[in-house]
DNA sequence: AAAATTTAGAAAACCGGTTTAGCAAACTGC
DNA sequence: GCAGTTTGCTAAACCGGTTTTCTAAATTTT
């Protein structure tokens, strides 16, 4: 390994001149552009790269910025960390990121380690229950976005979709195709964009004088057994018309579900928040709201940004709203 | 923010001494447990966290590892890293993670990148035209595992699934299920695992004198306009029997292309390499080579530990077995 | 031609840790 | 009771950079 130090042994300059000449500022540094050239000659010929863990020690900026989510194999999660990533390099930053499970304590320990490795600034779909150690961040200044699910009485900048009205529309759509006694199928989770799903079904049912039907399928059990709560609530509920998923997975279970019992799929009019490769392969497609990753994505790096660029922290609640992709299933 | 040397001038003691307590070596460097406890008490007090810079330039180790996908927000490279992360977390590693979108040039970027950031480990799956850049890591006996796809002539780790033998498993079902004229759509890469699946699918159709029908699909295009390629060349070729895709999402672009066109899908017998979440929901079901992941992901920290805690080179060549999974779509 | 500036680069301090060497006091052995 | 050890801790060197300060020589000013 070769430091700027044994550049400067073998050269027999001082490395503060190396260094110089190596961030590009030998002009300001008036150092001789004959010495330049030779100090950069070597470090060509020797292939010298600077270590960056010393760089970042010395200069307090590490060029990473931290990115959590709840699963990074999900295909919400996935995409949108491939956009945000892919923005963030094309300004100089590296991403160290890490998948949550949805698990409050290991998210605790991800953000500790991560500003324990001094990143600039920090992009999470929070879990429940990180209200003060995001307050905490907030405080000190530090550079983060929310994003996905909003926390309780965020002053932080938060970047997500329109779920109450978008959840409110998928409902009106359905009633315009005459479906008139929806069910609701939902994960059991306190988390805002779930909450605001859910709230807009209910406000539009009363609004509408139509029977509220909830199945909460507990947080935990969603990826797994799923299928088998629904199977069973759906047999109990032979009058509802039409299926309202507020994910994509979950529909994609009650699919499976509404397959296995040989239940015509097209007795129902479904529609699912969030869209999914498969919905417009399967019959009858499905309709979805689709959520504006790309804008988000885009939103994301550009408030974080501002912010770790102006030192100025902000707090604007942004909302892009998602659109309202019609298909098959709810016609 | 507080360091040690803050600590240290506080308490009035030696900076060394504060750092031998706060690593838990007290004891073998027989400090007292009285002023042991009250560094401690006093650290706990002010939270202090070491900074982390500080430390992996003094120690030499960073506790990260670089991950380099293809395409973070796929089916395949998401659940990956997810499970890699899982498993490296435990150990105490960091996952510093980054898609190269099948570009060679943004891989070099970025692997240098990692380097500098003193990476302790790299698992990548590596684009083309990288053989130089893994060699040199490989000869400075730098921890490495080569993933999904081999390059040529590899003496480092490589972990993938039975590209080979899988393909021929499922032309092997094709024609035990009466399907004489299978067509092979595939993308047109020199990737290992995209070149096996394609010479074994050569290779059984001269094996048993069947006819060779190949569609090679440009891999820029693979996933904007692949469709109408297919669409092409489907209907140029109308005594194929059976569809054989060699990745998942051309398989779903094959399927719209076959809704589209209103055939009908059930006069194909169909399989694909890699299962898809909507692969058993859609009618028929889709038969195909479900990949390992869990195990692979298993195998790669496994041997990424190997050669970080041996400081050997490992040079295994492993391939674990895909699972046939028969559906509706072959029979 | 002496004083003041400018030039070109060296030296030193610092970032925040770890690690090795050093050293006075207390303890042991004979 | 004095050399040899052990104890308990401090001081200094180091990791590999950046940045501020310093200085000798060359130039310019007056």
């Amino acid at each position: 390994m070769n430091s700027i130090n044994q550049i400067a042994k073998e050269l027999k300059v001082s490395k503060s001149t190396v260094s110089k000449i190596i961030n590009g500022k030998a002009r300001e540094a008036r150092i001789s552009e004959a010495l330049e050239k030779r100090v950069l000659d070597y470090v060509e010929k020797v292939n010298f790269k600077p270590n960056s863990l010393a760089r970042s020690l010395a200069t307090g900026k590490s060029l990473t910025i931290g990115l959590i989510v709840e699963d990074i194999g999900d295909s919400f999660f996935g995409p949108m960390a491939l956009y945000i990533e892919d923005q963030l390099k094309s300004q100089g930053y590296h991403v160290l990121y890490s998948s949550t499970l949805g698990n409050p304590i290991e998210a605790k320990v991800i953000m500790q380690s991560m500003i324990d490795k001094k990143i600039e600034g920090l992009i999470i779909a929070p879990t429940l229950d990180l209200s003060n150690q995001i307050k905490e961040l907030q405080e000190l200044k530090f550079p983060l976005i929310i994003f996905d699910r909003n926390i309780d009485d965020n002053q932080a900048n938060f970047i997500g979709t329109t779920n109450y009205g978008s959840s409110k529309l998928l409902c009106e759509h359905l009633l315009k195709n005459q479906y008139k006694n929806t069910g609701f199928i939902t994960i059991d989770s306190e988390q805002s964009q779930m909450k605001d799903r859910r709230e807009a079904y209910v406000d539009f049912a009363r609004e509408n004088g139509m029977q509220e039907n909830i199945l909460s399928i507990p947080y935990e059990t969603h990826k797994t057994d799923a299928i088998k709560s629904i199977e069973k609530w759906l047999l109990a509920n032979p009058t509802v018309d039409s299926l309202y998923f507020s994910t994509n997975y979950l529909c994609i279970s009650g699919l499976k579900v509404l397959r296995k019992n040989k239940l015509n799929i097209q007795n129902y009019g479904i529609v699912c928040f969030d869209d999914h490769e498969s919905f417009d392969i399967i019959f009858p497609s499905i309709t979805c709201m689709e959520q504006p990753l790309e804008a988000m994505s885009k939103e994301i790096v550009k408030y974080l940004l501002l912010q770790i660029k102006g030192k100025d922290i902000l707090s604007d609640q942004i909302e892009i709203p998602a659109t309202l992709i019609v298909r098959e299933s709810s016609k």
